[in-house]
RNA sequence: GCCGCGUUCGUCUAGUGGCCUAGGACAUCGGGCUUUCAUCCCGAAAAUCACGGGUUCGACUCCCGUACGCGGUACCA
């Protein structure tokens, strides 16, 4: 039986590089039809900060790495550790000295393990061990003990943890063999780094993984994007959903060396996830995001139109806000088109929308204004953006006829007089 | 310093001795499509496989050394 178990510990919120750890976890218990807990490591008292176990389950529940069973808490298994840390005193394993209860290492021989990733040797001399704290004089465990004694009561196989923990890998060792179990297999997964190479750590300004969310990053699209910083499916294949990973997920095949961090790949894989997603999904997740939209109700019929525009759900509200919020004109918006006399078109334009028949049809439109282009000597593309412009104040915007439809006809025509007003004003 | 781990295009990577004059993806640049921007399609540039020695008929692939990077060196995890 396979269980792995995702170990933080609550000195803050969900660090995206945890959620990599988590992920790999999650995809070896599954596949093994295994169990996936979770355990909070709050030993350290001095360290804990307020809603972060929170934090983190309510995140892992947001990507979909479900948790099988409750929560343990180390902080409330302090008679335990206190238990095993006497026994190992009896055996003379362990001393106790100022209050705490040290190991004793071994000094001769080697130690080594044969690592999960990469399915590489480790190895370890043991004179280079000095002894070490496992219960501190407060009373409850280091990482160490916690770690042995959790991990063979919960019968965690594989251990799955950060490779900050190989040089520790002695102390446990030792550990497990002073106890007399049997020794789990363990893999250490590199260690992110962030652009600049050095560790993707909360001090050096790495994101929550809640700030994803905020940012407007799909679940789906981190957990596929973290998978691969490391990893590539032997299939080759980039955009996979969770049981793909499932499937094809091997330790073995996790990189060793340690991959930085590089959110533009994310984004393009994020707008890959939005193109591929229905309508209907993509609606229903920009109302989940777009809680104070002002304008619900139209969230769906503008979906088709920048579906393929938008990589971060955040995307939606500077591509579209002008069809539900008031303008702003910004006069170097309109010098950077190519057409003079804008005033004189302008009105001609506003002439020719008074005179088009009701509901206003694409053809006729297109029809109307490459017409109108040829008579006056522009090009039909240099009058569409005037139109453009006019309409939204952006020269970047969905398709123009589709999003006029949408402001709708009385609309367009007021925004385009007030277009006219705003150049009379300004020149 | 000491201990451990690593090093293929800017980035993520494929590659387990001959298929590699090193393949893919993102990003970049150019072109096509197009009423803008995107999407989509086509193409280009981009890695003397960190460096130096071996081993071998043959090394990106195996061994050794050096450099560099990362991690650890706490009664933190």
């Amino acid at each position: 039986m396979i269980k792995t178990r995702f170990a933080p510990s609550p000195t803050g919120a969900l660090h995206i590089g945890g959620v990599r750890t988590a992920l790999y976890e999650y995809l070896v218990a599954k596949k093994g039809n295994g169990t996936f807990s979770l355990r909070i490591e709050d030993t350290d008292r001095a360290r804990i900060v307020e809603g972060s176990p929170e934090d983190i389950i309510e995140t892992l529940n947001w990507l979909g790495l479900e948790v099988d069973g409750e929560p343990i808490f180390q902080s409330k298994r302090a008679d335990i550790y206190k238990e095993h840390a006497k026994k190992l005193v009896m055996g003379e394993f362990a001393y106790e000295q100022d209050g705490a209860i040290y190991f004793k290492t071994k000094k001769e021989g080697k130690t080594s393990i044969v690592d999960l990733v990469g399915n590489r040797k480790i190895e370890f001399d043991n004179a280079t061990q000095d002894d070490f704290v496992i219960l501190k004089s407060d009373g409850f465990p280091t990482y160490h003990l916690a770690h042995v004694v959790d991990d063979h009561l919960m019968e965690t196989n594989p251990v799955i943890r950060g490779a900050e923990w190989i040089s520790s890998i002695p102390k446990h060792v030792m550990l497990f063999e002073a106890f007399g179990w049997e020794l789990p297999q363990y893999a250490h997964l590199p260690i992110i780094l962030g652009p600049d190479k050095s560790k993707l750590s909360k001090r050096h300004g790495a994101k929550p993984a809640s700030e994803f969310r905020k940012d407007g990053f799909l679940p789906e699209a981190i957990l596929n994007f973290m998978a691969l910083l490391g990893w590539t499916p032997p299939s080759g294949k980039e955009i996979l959903s969770l049981s793909e990973m499932i499937s094809e997920f091997d330790l073995s095949d996790v990189n060793i060396a340690n991959p930085i961090f590089d959110i533009t790949k994310l984004e393009w894989m994020n707008g890959e996830y939005i193109r591929r997603m229905s309508d209907g999904e993509l609606t229903k997740r920009l109302h989940e995001f777009l809680v104070d939209h002002p304008a619900k109700e139209k969230i769906a019929l503008v979906v088709p139109l920048i579906k393929e525009r938008i990589k971060k759900l955040s995307d939606f509200v500077p591509l579209t806000d002008f069809l539900w919020e008031k303008l702003e004109y910004d006069i170097e918006v309109f010098k950077k088109l190519n057409i003079k006399d804008q005033n004189e078109i302008l009105s001609k334009i506003m002439e020719k929308l008074e005179n088009m028949e009701k509901p206003w049809k694409n053809k006729d439109f297109e029809k109307t204004f490459r017409g109108l282009a040829d008579e006056l000597d522009i090009k039909a593309g240099d009058m569409f953006q005037l139109i453009r412009v006019a309409v939204s104040g952006q020269t970047v915007t969905p398709p123009l006829f589709e999003s006029i439809q949408i402001l709708g006809e009385d609309k367009a025509l007021k925004r385009v007089k007030e277009a006219l007003e705003f150049l009379e004003s300004t020149s």
